[in-house]
DNA sequence: GATGAATGAGCATTCATTCAT
DNA sequence: GATGAATGAATGCTCATTCAT
């Protein structure tokens, strides 16, 4: 084995992707206590010992694996933030195709369940989580419901309670396909449920409604 | 020690239901594989070795937690099926009103927590779970709307999707105080987010509606 | 449950002998650190606090059942040496005979399993059985054999490798039977090995034996 | 868990046997159950953890102690069976002569002590001594002892039997010394009683021989 | 950098022993 | 005397972490 090898070179700087990648696997499949390093470090195809050139401690790869998880849907909220001036109508069609895409394509869901599960004994994910994701979308989410209802576009109301209407069906439709599915529950088409959804909600809450007797 | 100190007596009768009590708090702070059988049994006032008079492992443990959150429920999926003849707006009032005073009294949310973080360590928990609770709740939900669907009362559409949009919001107003409310977040009225989300989705799902230009 | 029944007075006085009796059973098919108290009292027909009654602990219980066994093997000891004065091989053949049926009607071959297994652990139990079975048996026999070699009956030799030539092979069928035989092999007549080896071991040791050519 | 790997991976190489022989002196002094991984870990010079590097559990352990046993008696029994040429009395003293330096120069008395007093607990080791030990070397001789009759050497009878009028004595002894010697009974001159054994035997069981009277 | 053998603290589980009834 | 619930010390086993190579 010689020292300097370039493809060890290239190899050593994608490793702690790698390594997050492989570690976010496992998590997913077995939680936090129950999943052990042997397999991640089998996963990401290095030794044992290797994972700690690169990480401190389990739970350092832990945070890794859900701060990493962060990043894209920073970009999403970024994205819900500049869209904000559309109705709201057509925002929220947008917003919501555009959460629905990004469960599909990546392992979100699964940190989800992660920092749900863990969130008493990792509180700073929690909290990292609940700051920089989730309360930024909700946030977004409540400052567009009110320009909506100073917009007369739909009805008053409290805007977070609102937003919860809106994205809770998404939430339960992650959370069941990440725990049911798995154990024989029949599987959930979630982008025809949020089209749907959308369509549901918009009713509930445009203001220029009028329901028949 | 005196004879016939009325602390020592025997509470065998009593005992698998503070241990399950107290595990139920330990698995709920700790999640299943942090939790310590040790501190399960301080808790319930017991040593450890005397689990093991009521429970064969800590899994069994576990799965008594688990099933016994589950008793309450489906009293009150009885309840729900029983109530099936009222107009579907009054129905489905009385039942989320139901649903949320539940979740209120009981560690509920907590232990639907604990299914959804450990469901792939213990599928059959979340088989139970899905198969007794969740899956009939729904499948009751989704037989109200298909009937108030043929009785006109509500608009066509999947009655299983429609149901994710009605209790989707309530799922996870429990969720984010189960896990983001500890950390700090801000609290949440569910009884109000329960009360307005009902107004907003009968209103979505109402046929009778006419939205103005 | 009356007290002072008589029906229990009577029970109580055979206590101590069902319990040996009781872990006997249990101790060889399990030996020592395996035989669990739960089952011998179970055995016992008592509760598992009530061997506490009769006995301090559990190796109490195991040397009770040790020196029980050692009684009957004294009686036998004591025939021995009592028949001395008969010839030589009338006097083999009678004490074998004995043996081999003191052998078949108790568990005196499982006890010296389990005295040999547990010899280390039980040392002042080994000196017992040596001092109060083993040795005067084997004293016994070696005096008989230097008095028949005295008269002339057997050939010269050191008595005591000479009794080991008589003793060893009914020992070791015993041992056949108590280990082998309960894993398959085929079982063994301990009557006709003992019939045949006392004539194949007085020829061998007799003095007035000529070898042909 | 590989396919097709070996189960015995690439390890430190004399590992493995320092431990089977740290725990072969432990089990011999205390018995199976009684014998604890720390202090084999402590005479292997290892910690006990490392012990799972090389055996699964303390069972593994104990077989692997065993099993080990029985690879120099195979080499004996191979040794009897190929001497199977000589004249009987020729192959008896070179046979038990070998024996006993066998067991002289191993723990093989201590085994055996093992092989029996857990024999109800660990069946597979008492059937694999049975079958790879006990039952090929009494074959070996019983085969021997069948082909000296056919040629008249030895007087009739069950050749089975007389093996063990062979063997027992040799058998006797080596209990003798494992169990008693150690708690204060003079010792045994094992070679002395084999050569004694041997010569008895042989008288007893020619077929050319005559009593007088 | 990389390995994997080695460590040792930590935990679930067992079971002889006790004691209030 | 008898019970059996309760105890707690003991121990096999796990696995995150370290370190000599």
């Amino acid at each position: 084995m010689q020292a300097g090898s370039p493809k060890w070179r290239r190899r050593s700087e994608a490793r702690p992707g790698e390594i997050v990648q492989a570690a976010l696997e496992v998590f997913a499949e077995k939680g936090f206590a129950a999943a052990k390093l042997d397999e991640i470090a089998a996963r990401a195809g290095i030794s044992k010992g290797a994972l700690y050139l690169y990480f401190e401690t389990k739970e350092d790869i832990f945070r890794a694996v859900v701060r990493e998880a962060v990043a894209p849907n920073l970009d999403m909220v970024e994205g819900l933030l500049t869209q904000a001036t559309l109705p709201f109508p057509d925002l929220l069609r947008l917003v919501i195709g555009r959460i629905v895409k990004v469960i599909g394509t990546t392992r979100l869901g699964a940190v989800a369940k992660l920092v749900i599960g863990e969130s008493r004994n990792f509180p700073e994910l929690a909290r990292v989580w609940h700051d920089e994701v989730v309360s930024r979308a909700l946030g977004a989410m409540t400052g567009a419901l009110t320009r909506a209802q100073a917009r007369g576009e739909i009805r008053p109301g409290d805007p977070r309670l609102q937003a919860f209407s809106i994205v809770g069906p998404v939430l339960m439709g992650v959370i069941w396909q990440e725990t049911f599915t798995p154990v024989g529950a029949s599987a959930l088409d979630l982008e025809a449920l949020a089209l749907q959804h959308c369509e549901t909600v918009l009713t509930g809450l445009a203001s220029r409604v009028v329901m028949l007797p």
